[in-house]
DNA sequence: TGATCTGCGGTTTTT
DNA sequence: CCGCAGATCA
């Protein structure tokens, strides 16, 4: 009995075929986790393939730890040479060694999307590019998607000629990579870029790499961009053995650049690609499973295939719609209290899945007031915080004197009364004589313009300098603590002896203790190489298994985990499939990654799927009102239960008083087939959908209504003068 | 010259 | 509901 025995025949065929490109198209909960641990296994034991040359790539550090850790438990000896990493951690590990080859130092930051964002403010004040018309985001958004295909600034300029709009977006993109390089910093998309470029420049790296890495194998194919394609395919170039494995109907990551094409494409890409499809699913019940592959069905251009199971027939899906989001938390809530006293589950066993980050929060109160723990994935980044971010500004100084932004992020925190305009005469001189921000701060008393400020420069100097001088006797927390203390940062806080305060106080022991672990993990601790990691971490890296808490996560986090109990909260037009999808150029094509992403979300379940919606929420304040959503339709009435609302005789009748006028107003059908269809009111003899004719900007199609005290506020795209926001009673809108 | 207050606009998903 | 820019205060 070997431990190949227990793989059915189609994982036993991917396991067995080692030589030449593999493509493993694996349904969701079809073992393809087993199948990659399995298989490197049999690399090692079967083909004596030296552990030291292979390679299997991840997205998130959690899913190549699981990795590791289950590779650990198949294999007996050499395990630990294996090379898992994800894509980024794998970059950075070859540029830290070879970037000096492309004009890089080998201790560049890497920057994160708050980084991104302050670098290209500055980028637009220097090119005076006006950010009302622009936006730093929408030029980041357009600089990112270039580089996940590889497109340089001078490519794109190139690209755009005679197009003013992007002529500018190209002006920016090559501002903004000067200043990257002069920062010797790296974006995210940089890391995988630069590594590409790497290779196809110095082709003597690349062949290190092809003799290091003769096996490789990728998980969730799906999701890699044109760089990242490139990357493997430049790795894969010399001994052709690639194992790639994902699932065309779990790509959900197109807005970050991943191209379907990659996996739909595969066998045009590589010759002679052997295919298997594992279409047995270990996970959920028929009833679930049933329902998932209805749904997926309404997609087209997928490669085909049919999930089944052999596990139990389940119980029915459930379906509740809510009057109110807060009605749909406590039913959620209730629910998982229930279970776990009535002795059906653990807080573990229950994920609470949203569309987006902003829904967690009711969930989140009601969880706090029944006193269940929970975990929550996603929202703001611990290292995005304000007194992270300024405590590891002081450590990127350190690390990086070439790092301006870090320098600029705490000149004057805690404050040292350096403002606005000193900062504008350094960088200014720094510009002229083209240096970084911190040497023209070593040198403030040679700019004539910062007169006294000067003094205030100087002790931030010699603090730093004295840190640096003293960073090969410290380690990584003593010098995280001196900073602390130095600065007295935490101090501060105990002094403003607010709630908030004592908030960060506690993040920025958090911080103190993951540097810790840090330390006790690493195999030879560096600030580099803390710096490093914060960077490359997701959130979703934190999920400790056998902690006992409800996790709350986007349906993007929960992509390859799985729960006994998956509620699947929002099930409203307008939310989910998303209001951006539905009103985007292409509708068509982005439904059918929503689609993809509620695929992903009803096949994480197990044993039990709930699926809820509410009639009305508030967004960002306001109350919206949104039909069910059109992919609980396409679940088959056969394998669903719909639960009316079970609310009390008063509180219905409470409700029904407050919320009068709305309801006459916008009596949503459960049902309704298009989105935010709403009833003729008796004020508005226009709805969602209908063009309308405005005495100033013509005519437009009306986007939303949304109630607002005594008015409605109605959203219009006209042809001419773009989207507006107006107040019906003023508006005067003409139904055409 | 720097610190603080107020009004406005903007909002999916993330390595 | 939150962050940011501009205006105002010290």
């Amino acid at each position: 009995m070997s431990i190949y025995d227990t793989l059915n025949e189609q994982q036993r065929e991917a396991v067995f075929h080692t030589e030449g490109p593999l493509l493993i198209l694996a349904g969701a909960g079809s073992g393809k986790t087993r199948v990659l641990t399995h298989r490197i296994a049999y690399l090692i034991e079967e083909q004596h393939v030296n552990p030291w040359n292979i390679l299997a790539i991840t997205f998130t550090n959690k899913a190549a730890g699981e990795m590791r850790e289950r590779v650990d438990q198949l294999v007996g000896f050499g395990a630990d040479s294996v090379w898992v990493s994800t894509f980024h951690s794998l970059c950075v590990r070859i540029l830290r060694r070879y970037i000096d080859r492309i004009g890089y130092g080998t201790s560049f930051t890497i920057y994160d999307s708050d980084d991104q964002k302050s670098l290209m403010k500055e980028v637009c004040r220097k090119l005076n590019i006006d950010t009302k018309i622009y936006k730093e985001r929408s030029l980041l958004a357009a600089i990112s998607s270039a580089k996940n295909e590889l497109v340089n600034p001078m490519e794109f300029e190139l690209n755009v000629l005679g197009d003013f709009g992007k002529k500018k977006i190209a002006e920016a993109y090559k501002e903004y990579q000067r200043q990257l390089q002069s920062n010797n910093a790296l974006d995210f998309d940089d890391l995988i870029m630069k590594t590409v470029e790497l290779f196809q420049t110095c082709p003597d790296v690349l062949d290190y790499y092809h003799e290091r890495f003769r096996y490789l194998m990728v998980d969730e194919y799906q999701d890699t961009n044109g760089a990242q394609f490139q990357l493997i395919h430049l790795l894969a170039r010399k001994y052709h053995n690639l194992c790639v494995v994902g699932d065309d109907d779990q790509s959900i990551y197109k807005f970050r650049g991943a191209n379907i094409e990659n996996i739909l494409n595969f066998e045009k890409a590589f010759a002679d690609t052997k295919v298997i499809k594992l279409e047995q699913n270990y996970r959920s019940t028929q009833n679930i499973l049933n329902a998932a592959n209805e749904v997926i069905r309404n997609n087209t251009g997928r490669k085909a295939k049919t999930l089944w199971t052999e596990n139990e027939e389940g119980t029915p899906i459930l379906f509740h719609q809510f009057q109110t989001s807060f009605e749909e938390a406590e039913f959620v809530v209730g629910d998982i209290a229930s279970k776990v006293r009535e002795g059906e589950g653990e807080y573990s066993d229950c994920a609470v899945l949203y569309r987006t980050n902003a829904q967690s929060r009711v969930f989140e109160e009601k969880l706090v007031f029944a006193g269940i723990p929970y975990k929550l994935v996603g929202g703001v980044n611990f290292y995005a915080r304000k007194e992270i971010k300024d405590l590891l500004a002081y450590l990127k100084t350190i690390d990086n004197a070439l790092d301006d932004l870090a320098v600029r992020r705490i000149i004057n925190v805690p404050k040292r009364g350096i403002g606005a305009t000193t900062l504008g005469r350094i960088q200014d001189y720094a510009d002229e004589h083209e240096m970084s921000f911190y040497d023209a701060l070593k040198l403030a008393d040679e700019i004539p313009a910062l007169s006294r400020s000067a003094s205030k420069v100087k002790p931030f100097v010699l603090f730093i300098q004295t840190l640096r001088s003293k960073l090969p006797f410290l380690s990584v927390s003593e010098l995280l603590k001196e900073i602390i203390d130095e600065t007295g940062y935490v101090r501060d806080l105990v002094a403003e002896d607010t709630e908030e305060a004592q908030g960060r106080i506690e993040n920025i022991e958090e911080l103190v203790n993951k540097v810790v672990t840090y330390e006790e993990s690493a195999e030879s601790p560096t600030l580099s190489g803390f710096l490093e990691e914060v960077a490359l971490v997701a959130d979703i890296d934190s999920l400790e298994e056998g902690s006992n808490y409800v996790v709350l996560m986007t349906l993007h986090s929960a992509k390859g985990l799985e729960f006994p109990n998956v509620y699947l909260t929002g099930m409203e037009e307008g939310l989910f499939p998303s209001y951006m999808s539905l009103h985007s150029d292409d509708p068509e094509k982005e439904i059918e990654e929503e689609r993809r992403l509620c695929y992903v979300g009803m096949t994480r379940a197990m044993k039990k799927l709930y699926l809820t919606c509410a009639r009305q929420r508030l967004v960002r304040g306001e109350v919206q009102y949104n039909p069910v959503s059109r992919f609980i339709k396409e679940v088959p009435s056969l394998l669903m239960e719909s639960a009316g609302h079970k609310t009390d005789k008063l509180k219905e009748a409470q409700k029904n008083a407050a919320y009068a006028a709305a309801k006459t107003a916008f009596k949503s059908k459960a049902f309704e087939p298009r989105q935010f269809t709403v009833k003729k009111s008796e004020g508005l003899d226009y709805g969602v959908g209908d063009t309308v004719q405005h005495i100033k900007f013509g005519r437009g199609v009306v986007a939303a209504i949304v109630e607002g005290g005594k008015d409605y506020e109605v959203t219009v795209d006209f042809e001419s003068a773009g989207r507006k926001k107006m107040f019906a009673s003023f508006a005067k809108l003409k139904k055409v």
